[in-house]
Parts: C-alpha cells; sequence; structure tokens
DNA sequence: CCAATTTAGTTGCAAATGAAACTAATTCCA
DNA sequence: TGGAATTAGTTTCATTTGCAACTAAATTGG
C-alpha cells in the first residue's frame, strides 16, 4: 500500500512534530525548572545559577579544580572560571594551589560558603521534590535508569 | 538508633548528592545535547539556536506570533523577538500583520526557509535517533510519560 | 463611549557569555 | 635531558542575553 516508513515518533511527512522530538523537550523541562531555581534560591542568596553551581559541586566533591568542575557540570570554562573569581571575591570559596600540578587550583567551600551551602540544600531538595512528587517510587527508578542511559549517549555525541 | 531520616535519594548528611539530583541532571544532559545539536547543523547552516528554534516552531505550527513562539519554546520574548528579527533579515521567515489583532505577526517559513527547514529535520531526527537508540521501545514510552508529568509540574513550579 | 489596564512586540543598557588568543606549568618523547 | 606539544586557567573582545522601560494596539469596565 506504498504507506511511507515511519521513522521516528517526532517526525511526520518530513516535519518534526516538535512537542515529540526529544532534545525540544528536555530543554523546555531544564528551562523551566532552571528560572524557577534561579528565582528560588539564586536571587536570594545573591549567587547566578553558575556560581551555585560550583558552590554545589564543591559541596559535594571538595578539593576540586576548575576544570574538574566544567566536566562535572558540563559547562563552558570561561563560565567556570568567571563563577569561582566571583566567589572567590565574596569569600564563599578559597582556592589553594594544588600541590601536584600548581597549574590547578584547588577549590574549596569556605566557612561562610558552607552555611549558604547548607541553607540553599533543603532548598534545593524541596524543589527537587515538588518536581518528582507526581512519581511513584517505580517511576523514580525507571526515571533514573532512563536519564542514566541518556547521559552515556549524549556524552558520546557531545565528545564524538 | 537514631538514624537520620533520609529524605531524598540527592541527600546525605544535609549534603546534595549532585549526581543524583534531577534538575542538575537534566541541566547537564541538556546541555551535552545543546552543544552537540549546535555544532551539527547551528554552525552548518549559520543559524543560532534560538533562530532553529523559532523556525522548527513555524514549520510545525505557522503561522504562529513571536508570543505562541515564546510560550511553546520557554524562551524569552526578547530572545525570540531577536531571533524573529534576525531570520526576517535572512529572508527565512515573513511575517504579516494579524489580521485579528494588529499588534501580532503571523509569522511563517518563507520558501528558503522551507528548504532550509526540511534539510535540517533529518539532521535533527537523526541526532535523536542516536540519543535514543539504546532504549528499548518500551523504554521509549516510558520515558514519554515521565517527560510528561515532570513538564506539567515543572511549569506549575515555573508560573506559580 | 473613553480612560485605565492589559497585551504584543521592540529597544536601551548593563551584564553574561563563549570562541580564540594568551600565560604558565606539565608532560611527552627523540 | 630539553624543545614540542598538551593542559589549567585567565583575559580580550565581540556577541548574546534579559530586565526594564517603552510604543502601539486591544480590551475592559464605569
Amino acid at each position: 500500500m506504498n504507506v511511507r516508513e515511519k521513522t521516528s515518533a517526532a517526525e511526520v511527512d518530513g516535519r518534526l512534530v516538535l512537542e515529540d522530538f526529544l532534545p525540544y523537550r528536555l530543554s523546555v523541562l531544564t528551562n523551566r525548572i532552571s528560572h524557577a531555581i534561579a528565582r528560588e534560591y539564586g536571587a536570594r542568596f545573591g549567587l547566578s545559577i553558575a556560581e551555585w553551581r560550583v558552590m554545589a559541586v564543591l559541596g559535594r566533591f571538595a578539593p576540586a579544580s576548575a576544570n574538574e568542575v566544567s566536566e562535572r557540570t558540563a559547562m563552558d570554562k570561561v563560565r567556570v572560571s568567571r563563577a569561582v573569581a566571583r566567589l572567590k571575591r565574596s569569600g564563599l570559596i578559597v582556592a589553594a594551589t594544588a600541590k601536584a600540578d600548581r597549574r590547578r587550583s584547588a577549590l574549596r567551600l569556605s566557612a561562610p560558603g558552607k552555611r549558604i551551602y547548607r541553607r540553599i540544600v533543603p532548598l534545593a531538595l524541596g524543589l527537587e521534590a515538588e518536581l518528582i512528587g507526581a512519581l511513584t517510587p517505580a517511576e523514580r527508578a525507571s526515571l533514573d535508569g532512563l536519564l542514566a542511559k541518556l547521559h552515556a549517549r549524549a556524552e558520546m555525541l557531545d565528545r564524538g
């Protein structure tokens, strides 16, 4: 009957069905979340999104170099460099030169940085809870696995 | 034994386990995909991501006003306004004044715009295919449902 | 009706961004 | 070894971004 093969859920007759197109859906979703986050605790503590992300990485993985932060967040290294500079200026993080490699900095949260970090974490978790509140535990587990797979593929696309 | 309640998978002892934190994971994933996309067809056709998104919406929903584009993509209206201005200048879209409401523009792809659109669509779909290539049909369906739920929640967070 | 408010879209301006060039330290290998 | 190539991070510069203020059109309610 000469029915055209459908190559993807996101395509009909050569046109892109945007609302089914995964990169688009992820982008919109992430935009909305980032926006809500920026309002929620970004503005409240005078932190940009980039700054908060740096702090979040350091709260979890300190000491870390700027490069490590960049890799972990997929943020541009220039953006990281600037966020780090601002955070140093405002005293929320401290930088030592790494012993093994003097090009590298060893970044950590300062005491005031830790205090702010500990105030933001519950807010961040609260927001996440609102987000996944509609999901059952099984769905959360499923989401977890799917994101892991997508992440692995995206890393390949981005690098290769 | 006074074990502390664990409030979330992404929290341990007051610290945020970033790699389990949904907004972070989505952000990294989206960053990587956008980056790959920008390289893949952004640079190749001289289009910014914003411009391509406008075209993608128009390819799907023309005629549409700038505001509609903004809502559908969750992009700032200023960003849309500028992308539209550039696309008009380069002749890829045309704007008529909406009959019913003369503040509104009625945007459409021009003939050259359609030609470029039809060349980009397969690339976009190819990229998406690479991304979800690792997922079974059941997993794709599952992802679809989960994103829909998250999207609904995110919209509430962003607006309310 | 028409003044007050709302909505679509643009522009001014200051801040954020990122590619490319640069400095400085390290590694590689001939 | 030591010079070439690589890597960490910063700076420069042109572009992009987005808030706020604006214009213009439409809607609302008195």
